[in-house]
DNA sequence: TTACATTGCGTCACATTGACACAATGAAAT
DNA sequence: ATTTCATTGTGTCAATGTGACGCAATGTAA
């Protein structure tokens, strides 16, 4: 979006918006072996956002979070889940966004739409970090990875709202194909240890994290080694689809 | 609300309320061994709708379904979980609401706020059948509870919802203190046993069932037994609620 | 050539689960 | 009063799953 795009997204947006209604995304990422978020850095701001959006008055509310995907990580296709929606009326701080507007030469007036209150939407999605292509939108600076365990200070209440995704995204760790959105198609066992460590914040038994993923049947081991590692070299797996869907279909976790 | 007020409410809708937005509520409860949802009979039209509602301007927006589940049910402090947002464009047919609202002598303009287009947030509720007064709202001729597996006709996606939180119950049995909301303080295992099959749909081992359940160190045996049954007289048990929310913290289902 | 971190494979005790047996209870039928 | 029988309380047993380890194989780095 130009520069041009961005004052007409201000003028325009009241009318080409659903009022009162945003969308918030919590993008997750795996690499060196850590957990990753994508966030923007804010314009005039220290303070760091949430990729976000709006919703076209005629567009499916799915759609506008994949628009939102699209635009900040180049990316289709991508695994998306609505996992909660933020509705306190003080959560957005109007002034806030005065002052940052402010700061980047644009005054608009009190009652302008943007400085309503918002009801947000929040996505949580799974997408592979080398795929990604991090582009900054009209709030930012730029774009980038950050570690969950390692994250700079957030505006408004995006702080609870990551953290409620990462909650989430724990409970459906055996319900939906965590796993295989977060890793490359090919990937060593100890990689999607990881993984499930970093997730769950605990440590797992190496031999019976094995044990158990494998008694599911839904990874196959390939003939390939992983190449340039030190000491002993892994085997690679991947995930045969087919399986995955129909475990995941039927559950794979415990219980009744 | 009378008569007066539901003109009041046509008419300053728009002024009063959040645009866009819109709460439906899935209230579940549990008598004579069977899931029930408490539904609307809308007025001259043949299908029912879910409880819903809209929100005010500075209202919370849990605080909104908070206040629809009282005036349909008289209660408050209700275990309420929002589930999920329904937002397709074309989700809500207003040339429905047009004719139902004419033949009930009402004519508005086709650019009414009633019209436009509403994403609807979905919440479930767990409540004990026998503390409930159903009311019915403005649209409705009449309140009542009804069978999961016998639902009448439903206006809009209403059905689409239900299923989504039928689905969702499903899902946080394990997480949620389900049996503890739905049933009345005292109760039998086979009754508690009838709510898990109710919910899963699927049938259960008796003393499997009751093995497990107790395992779990949430429920007192109480010394007395069902009165006035045929056969032989079940003891009657109660949630120890401490232990209950303790066990819950930790999540009672398996996985890692 | 050796050291050593890491990987692959296996063992064993114990807990949990699914399937089922049997006696006790008490209202309803005779 | 006695019998019937659906229902409840308790327990058994084999199969399976889980947690805690041991040990040899591998291959880079010392």
């Amino acid at each position: 979006m130009a520069r041009k795009d961005f004052k007409d997204f201000i003028i325009e947006g009241a009318e080409v918006y659903l009022p009162s209604l945003s969308i918030d995304c919590v993008i997750f990422g795996f690499h060196d072996n850590q957990l990753k978020v994508l966030l923007l850095k804010m314009k005039k701001a220290t303070q760091w956002s949430l990729p976000g959006g709006f919703i076209f008055k005629n567009e499916d509310v799915d759609e506008a979070a994949k628009r939102v995907l699209k635009e900040r990580t180049g990316l289709s296709q991508i695994f998306l889940h609505q996992f909660n929606v933020f509705g306190q009326p003080r959560r957005s701080d109007s002034n806030f966004h005065r002052r940052v507007l402010k700061k980047d030469g644009i005054e608009l007036k009190d009652d302008h739409w943007l400085f309503r209150r918002f009801v947000t939407i929040g996505y949580y999605a799974l997408v592979e970090y080398s795929f990604v292509n991090p582009t900054p939108d009209n709030f930012s600076e730029f774009c980038m990875w950050r570690d969950v365990n390692d994250l700079p200070e957030l505006m408004m209440d995006h702080r609870q709202i990551l953290d409620k995704a990462l909650q989430t995204l724990r409970q459906h760790l055996n319900a939906h194909p965590v796993g295989y959105n977060l890793l490359p198609v090919k990937f060593t066992m100890p990689q999607l240890q990881k993984l499930y460590e970093t997730i769950l914040n605990k440590n797992l038994d190496r031999r019976n994290f094995q044990r158990k993923i494998l008694s599911y049947g839904i990874l196959k081991r390939l003939k390939e080694v992983k190449k340039g590692v030190a000491h002993k070299a892994p085997y690679l797996y991947t995930f045969d689809v087919r399986s995955y869907e129909k475990a995941l279909n039927d559950g794979l976790q415990g219980g009744w």
